[in-house]
DNA sequence: CAGGATCCTATCCGATACTG
DNA sequence: CAGTATCGGATAGGATCCTG
């Protein structure tokens, strides 16, 4: 990983330094583009959902990875979360305005994506 | 990893089956955002590129990363890869149709990511 | 219910060396 | 140039147990 200068790439008619190994950019798009970031973004879509909804709802995810996906979207701003001091306690999370702003490309990448697939007729 | 029914998601408007463990658009959603995967797609954006401009255009990204994020989107069909039998070889990577498709959504979740980060100015 | 802590394994991934 | 093969360390991630 050594640094350097980086070229910089044309991205929808726009300049940026991009690529760049410190590019703050990379740490969010790795998270949001993680094992299971982008589906706590997309299940997040349409509603606020509880910690356990969400593990129901996204298929074979453990508590620890929700968790811990959670956490890093929270701190990245584009997650936010709610406490309940009840008994039981409830905790929902939902999507900052800066998260609709991201869930939008990752609903329409993943709409592309299977729409593009075996059209399941085949199984 | 139990398998089970799966409720289905309203995206964008469409109803689908996803999140199910062997919904078939989680490999290629896995592999578009793998962590070279999605940077591969958006370097391939503005035109093809050879193996080793790929190479210096990606900071950080390894021959053997390099090598086998290749080969999972041309196994994909995002990418193409045409080898051109001179000496030296000449191989030469670009966005398929459907590369090109996918390419949109996350060409534009990057440039929401970047637009909204530290105004650098900071530093 | 919503998680934190711990343990342990699978895989990711970089470094290096080698091939056509 | 454009890879493949192998090794080994780092990390992701699952299972389980425990707490407020």
């Amino acid at each position: 990983m050594t640094e350097g200068a980086q070229f910089r790439q044309t991205v929808a008619g726009q300049r940026y330094e991009v690529f760049h190994t410190d590019c703050p950019a990379r740490g969010v798009v790795d998270r949001v583009t993680s094992r299971w970031g982008i589906w706590v973004l997309i299940s997040l879509r349409s509603n606020a959902l509880r910690f356990y909804e969400l593990r129901e709802s996204i298929q074979g995810i453990s508590e620890k990875m929700l968790a811990q996906t959670l956490r890093a979207l929270v701190q990245d701003g584009l997650v936010w979360r709610t406490v309940e001091p009840t008994t039981p306690p409830q905790v929902t999370y939902g999507l900052t305005e800066f998260g609709r702003e991201i869930d939008e490309p990752l609903a329409e990448l993943f709409d592309r994506i299977t729409r593009r697939l075996p059209p399941r007729e085949a199984g």
